[in-house]
Formats: C-alpha cells, sequence, structure tokens
DNA sequence: GCGCTATTTTGACATATATCAAGTCAAACG
DNA sequence: CGTTTGACTTGATATATGTCAAAATAGCGC
C-alpha cells in the first residue's frame, strides 16, 4: 500500500465540493450533522476573519499559540528558517484546509505560516473550539479527525522523503496538488502553482535545478505540460503508476 | 531552529521519570492535575492490558480501529509494506508512548505495528476515552496535547529527511535513542537498541550499508562505541553539533 | 512595447549514497 | 566443537542528485 500524499477519501471530496459552494466556515471544514443550534454556537466561535495580503506572517516561530486558523481563501506555506538562513518548507496550505495543528503540544509556533498569495482566513479561538467540543461530540469527534489527518498526511510524506526517488516524489506532489485542486472545484488537469521550483525543491528534499529537470523530463515523455508555474497534466494515470497506485 | 527528533522538553522529562516509578497509565502517559475521582475514572478506561512476544501484531493494516495503546513495557515498530514487499518502518515506539494516533482520521490502521521485543500494553478505548475527555477539561488538553506531539515528531522527521545528510540523519536518531532512554531512567550513553541497521536505514531513508559504515565512521572519529546493537555514545556534544543544536 | 529582474532551464562536472559482492562475526543448534 | 544462519562490516563501482555556471524565459513596472 501506499498512503503518501493521497489520504482523503472520496465521500469528503464530496462533502467539501458542495460545502464549498457557500463558502462559509461551519460548512468549508466541518461536520455536516450539527443540530441548528449547534451550528450557530459554532459560527459564534468562528466569525472573525482577516485578510492578509502576499507575503504576510500568518504567524511566527515563537508565537504564543491562540487559535486554529481555516484557510477560506488564497493558500499559505509553513516553513522553518535553520540558522545560516535556509529556508525549509514544511507545507502547502490551501483554501479549506486548517492550519497551526502544529503548535498545541507546544503553546508556542515551531514553524511559520506566511501567504503565498493573498488570502482570507477565519479565526478559530483553541480554547473556544475546545470547550464547544467538549459539549458537541460530533465536533469533538471531528477536530480528533482533522488532527489526525495531519498526522496521517505528515507520515505519507515521511514515506514519499524516506523511499521514493525525485521523479517519483514530483509526481506524488502534482497528484497531491491535483486532487486538492479538484476538491475546490477546480480543474484536476490545469494546475497553477503558486511556490516556486526553490519552494517545491524544499519541500520534497531536492535541489530545485532537481525539480525543474523532472518537470521538463516529464514533458519530454508526454505526461505534463509546463509553462513556468502554469502545468497540464496529460497522463495522470501514468503519474499515478509512477508512485504505485 | 531545528526541531528535529528533538521535541519533548525538561519538564515533561521529570514528570514522566518520576511517574515512571510507579509505572501505571495514568501517570505514564496522563497529566497529573486530575483529581482522585477524575484519576480513578480513567485509571478504570484503562485497565486492560496486554501481553506481546517479539514479532507479535499489535494491529495491522486495514484494522478497524478501536483503542490507542499505551505501551507499559518493551517497544513496537510500526511499518508500511509496500507491494513489492518491501518493508518501510515508519516509527519506532518505546514504553510510555501512545501508538495508534495514524488512525484516528480513517477509523481504519494504514500501517502495522508490532513487538521488536517481549512487551505489554494499556489498551485505551477511543470511544471512552473521548467520552471522559469531554467531561474533564485537563484530560482533553492532554489528549490533544499527545496528537500534537505524534505530529511535531513526524514533522521533525520530515525536516530530517529532507534536509539532512546520512550521518547528520543517524547523528540525530542516535540523540533521540538518548534522549528517550534518558525519560524512561536509563541511560543517556550507553543505548540498546532494538532495531537492526536495516530496520534504522529503512526509517531514515538510507540503505543498511549507509547505516554502518557511518555508525564505523563516528567510532574512528571517538564519538560513539559500537558493538552490534550496543552503543555507547562518548560525545554527546559532537553529536549535538552534527544536527545543529 | 521595452528593459529590468527574478525565475527557470540546461549543461558540465562533483559527490554522496546506492548497489553489488565478499568477507567477518556472533548467536543458535546439532 | 563444528556447522549453520543471519546480521554486520568493508570494499569496489555505479548512479542519482547536488553544485556551479551560463543561457533562456517569464513577469512586471514604466
Amino acid at each position: 500500500m501506499n498512503v503518501a500524499l493521497n489520504d482523503i477519501n472520496q465521500t469528503e471530496i464530496t462533502r467539501l465540493r458542495v460545502a464549498c459552494s457557500n463558502c462559509n466556515l461551519r460548512e468549508l471544514c466541518l461536520p455536516v450533522d450539527l443540530t441548528p443550534d449547534e451550528m450557530t454556537r459554532l459560527e459564534e466561535l468562528s466569525n472573525q476573519k482577516r485578510s492578509y495580503a502576499t507575503g504576510d506572517y500568518l504567524y511566527r516561530s515563537g508565537d504564543r499559540f491562540k487559535s486554529l486558523h481555516a484557510i477560506r481563501s488564497g493558500s499559505f506555506k509553513t516553513r522553518v528558517l535553520h540558522e545560516d538562513g535556509r529556508e525549509q518548507v514544511t507545507g502547502f496550505l490551501m483554501a479549506g484546509e486548517i492550519i497551526g495543528l502544529d503548535a498545541i503540544s507546544t503553546d508556542i509556533h515551531t514553524c511559520e505560516a506566511l501567504a503565498m498569495e493573498d488570502s482570507e482566513v477565519c479565526e478559530l479561538p483553541y480554547s473556544k473550539l475546545a470547550e464547544l467540543s467538549r459539549e458537541i461530540p460530533s465536533l469533538q469527534r471531528h477536530v480528533h479527525k482533522i488532527m489526525s489527518r495531519e498526522i496521517v498526511r505528515d507520515q505519507g510524506i515521511m514515506l514519499l522523503l524516506g523511499s521514493m526517488r525525485a521523479e517519483e516524489r514530483l509526481a506524488a506532489f502534482l497528484l497531491n496538488m491535483s486532487q486538492r485542486n479538484a476538491i475546490h472545484g477546480m480543474s484536476a488537469t490545469q494546475l497553477r502553482l503558486r511556490m516556486s521550483r526553490l519552494e517545491i525543491g524544499s519541500y520534497l528534499g531536492l535541489k530545485l535545478e532537481t525539480v525543474s529537470r523532472a518537470f521538463s523530463h516529464f514533458q519530454d515523455e508526454g505526461l505534463i505540460q509546463v509553462k513556468a508555474r502554469a502545468i497540464e497534466i496529460l497522463a495522470l494515470s501514468k503519474l499515478r503508476e509512477m508512485v504505485g497506485k
């Protein structure tokens, strides 16, 4: 089996796609089996909204952890800066996803998050979310699911970093982007990457030249069409073969 | 900064070391700020205990998820089997740690866990734990912390796999083993590894020969003393330098 | 549109790690 | 005590990816 970067099942996709047409937090990222009253209470919790311009920090390394954030639009990257100034990207977060889960155990953010494009987020104060989920079992269950999914996601990346070679990693990355695009009702084959080759490489443990070469090679093989950050997938199934699924 | 494989702070270490002298679950892995009544209720939840012999499965890939498990003694590895039969190790779990967190989001285990030596675990039925943590805020908080710590741990490994070279990974691995040994009141410099070079390599994304060569090299440099799986750390501080902390 | 800049691509070469193949060693067993 | 077996070490070589450098391209303000 292989779970790398592909951990979201079909029912979730359907639910999210429907929910996102009315892009409110409670539907965007939370379960649909709440009573109207519970929904209202949840909505009250999450009605704080903020905008971030490209490059703005959502939080910095060392900041005190207070809230999770649901991304309503745009996208963020999370990263760690090494002593020598090198950046290591630890995640790309897209609209509809929850950001900030790393910090619950420490109270302090261990990485920093910044907007890759102009973006909007809903703030989810952790203490209120915890309080409310104590009263609403299905909400509690969902919070656990969100956290566990992050674990599964990370372990997928570990698998990928530990056992795949450059081109396989890239293939997995593209499939993941494709799938997350599809979840939000966008094309599964037309990708507009928001990140540079350098950032992709940092995320996948590769150098930017290796990323570029792999893209070029895929193009030569007729798997994709590359035009800088606009990438069209021509042979989804062959990419899937490459990562073994 | 660098969080790789070293995410447990000093207060946690102290607490756990004290707690483990009376190796009962509620103290082993749960917070100490519960009332006596709450403790009792928690104890009732966790009094199911089981033994596993070397090589026994704690759970298999595809099994339905019902419970988390607290390891009382011994150690486990978690792994994924690829189609071609290759094993990829995704984690080593030692006494005092919680195993099974990957499965909460899916209801199904995505990897399998087996005992690396004769071991004992306490079963923590998830539904009961969830129910109880709804009533006890500090327990809820702790459950979240445990989950989040797993996320941090995984991200630490991602960092390690993505940015470190073979010997740096090995150094980080040894430091991590040393620290986890110390937590349980054992020597921080005398390590008895429970896993083979192959398994270490699988976990760190290296071949077994590379692991072996790196150990030999460390020995030549006077950093460690290697006698098969018994490893003595001679220069902790130099190992720390290697991983940048 | 033009020119400036950052990003991306491509090439030649270096190097870390994988691969293949012997050997060594230690535990297990007759 | 010798044999067997599996794990570990070591060596020679191959290969994927990194490094350094230059050219091509895309993005963007004017």
